[in-house]
DNA sequence: CATAGATGTTGGAACGATCCAAATCAGTCA
DNA sequence: TGACTGATTTGGATCGTTCCAACATCTATG
């Protein structure tokens, strides 16, 4: 069974060659001559040779090792899983390989993660770091010249290259959008208060409703945790204040459709009793009934967008730091009310 | 910048031993007096030292590599995000990373990735295969020793081992489910017809709705993609027929809230006028209005099991072929209308 | 005809770990 | 004391590849 590996030297006696110049063909070195590259390839394929990356890149200076880590917070959340998809796309078409791990918000295991990736040799880290994670953490890594790139949360601190959202300026062409439809009384719903993205958004939030002229009411600020049962729970809370919002934008697509659960609940109907708003943009979006409203990120895009960061700089062999804000645009759809508004006008 | 990285020599001159009490240390042998495994410990922390597995890896026998590929066919499904989520718990907790990868259905694509995955030295794989894979393409693997865990869409023929959902059963007991409401149209909606998947499904279907006297009219079974998209597709053509069907069981709980959305177009509410079953249990089937019903197969109980299955081939250093059927679950919730009948009783 | 470039090819010496057989050390026993 | 024992430690040799400097071989030039 456990036949022993095929290596170089075996195809170049094989062929009747060097093993260095087996090597050189296995680089596309222009340096073979084409009917000697041909016979060595033919032997390869003849002997089922596979290539040993490992002991190659012993050799090679650096980290050339083609494998690029991506950890993710929360795989089990379409807007990651999309996310990964992005980076494999441009991380795959360029030879590389991507090894991805899930943390589940857990820092321990984001450590374990990154060390080990370390082990392997990554040249280059991309992450959508846990909560609370310090920047700090990374220093290592940038310090042996491996590149890291944080996607979707930014951390304060430290030098490394981000790829966000624009989350300020989703949120508030939400507001405005709700504005315009005449409401005056708009709940910014869910979303964990400590974490970045989330003072991004609630910024975003206060500017439009200062710029609108409305009074700034933090009653109307109702934080929950970013998921479907979160939204339906901070819809509830914000409808048992006295004075009631007719709107609400969510922190993300999942609080959203938590919203609208806690309305039907309620005997009250998304898009005509009660204007939501989401982020995010996730597929379900689309096909939901009522069709979603919400402030698209595309995550597979950013996902390319920071694939390609991390790629450009693994290439420049030179970690440097560079921000890149993705613009963001709201998909007006049904659960806003603007298109029943539009058919009664 | 880049300074040259620290070595297990560098280590052992800094403490004052040898290279291979080092080596010793690092692999946690009984061999080393404790307080000369302290002080190498010590240096290491003081120098910064990481690990080379590429090099390690190189000496050792056999590809004790520490890495074990996984690949999916289609991650922005939160199923196959629960399942690899799943397998990385087990295989992380040993000690093991997970290398993993996307195909999206190619099969072109999935050729690169486990060829890639072989350069980088897995020790195992563990695959959920994209449609028309043929079981001979892993053949080179289990050939050179390296263990093969199917999971999900079983592969016929070649001597892997795999773990799929007992699919039949699942559709079986739905229908069952659905006959004992007093539905006796039951139409079975959505899948690739050219799929084991929906064929172990549909034989589920026929088995139980002929078991129940019911007459096999094949015009209730109607494929379409397994999407959200399918699903609206898929009812509206179940509806479009003379004898309409008054229930149905989904191939998937995507095609399940399609084919909500599409009652829901036609004024018709799911789980009042018409009975949906769905397969999966995904996470939003709970929180969805109507509560989904559904098969439950658990997928993050799915990847564990077979990220279990590939450890233990794996540490048995032996190929071997073991199928697992995992059990399901019938969920009851509201689309199937069960409560509503419950209340009115 | 000698020489200088091109153009291909090649044998060692790395890379950073592990493994093995042999060496060293400290007690113990006769 | 000296042989014997078990516990620790240690130099190479080695894994499969790349890199480098040197070597052939060939062609064009003076």
């Amino acid at each position: 069974m456990r036949r022993p590996r095929v290596t170089v030297i075996d195809i170049a006696q094989a062929a009747g060659v060097s093993k260095s110049t087996v090597s050189l063909v296995l680089q596309g070195s222009p340096l073979v001559k084409g009917t000697t590259r041909a016979k060595v390839v033919e032997t390869m394929n003849e002997l089922g040779y596979v290539y040993n990356r490992g002991a190659a890149n012993l050799r090679q200076t650096g980290s050339k090792s083609g494998i690029v880590g991506v950890v993710v917070n929360d795989l089990t959340n379409g807007f990651f899983a999309e996310l990964a998809v992005g980076v494999d796309m441009v991380v795959q078409s360029t030879g590389f390989v991507q090894f991805l791990s899930n943390t589940g918000e857990s820092i321990d295991r984001q450590r374990e993660v990154v060390a080990s990736m370390r082990e392997h040799g990554i040249s280059g880290l991309l992450i959508s770091p846990a909560r609370a994670t310090d920047a700090a953490d990374f220093a290592p890594l940038i310090e042996a010249g491996i590149p890291v790139v944080v996607v979707v949360r930014s951390l304060p601190g430290g030098k490394l290259s981000s790829v966000v959202a624009d989350n300020p300026n989703g949120v508030a062409s939400a507001v405005r959008h709700l504005a315009s439809l005449g409401h005056r009384r708009i709940s910014f719903l869910g979303g964990f208060q400590d974490t970045a993205v989330f003072n991004e958004r609630l910024s975003g939030y206060r500017a439009a409703v200062t710029a609108a002229g409305f009074g700034l009411d933090e009653s109307l600020v109702v934080p929950a945790p970013p998921s479907r049962a979160g939204g339906a729970d901070a819809i509830a809370r914000a409808l048992a204040a006295d004075d009631r919002p007719t709107a609400a934008v969510c922190f993300n697509d999942a609080v959203a459709f938590g919203a609208c659960d806690g309305l039907r609940a309620r005997r009250l109907e998304p898009g005509r009793d009660f204007a939501i708003v989401g982020f995010d943009d996730v597929i379900e979006a689309r096909t939901a009934v009522p069709a979603l409203t919400t402030v698209s990120v595309d995550p597979q895009a950013m996902g390319r967008r920071a694939g390609q960061l991390l790629l450009k700089q693994i290439a420049a062999g030179r970690v440097s730091s560079e921000a890149i804000t993705t613009s963001v645009r709201l998909v007006v759809r049904e659960s806003c009310g603007a298109k029943q508004l539009a058919a009664h006008g």
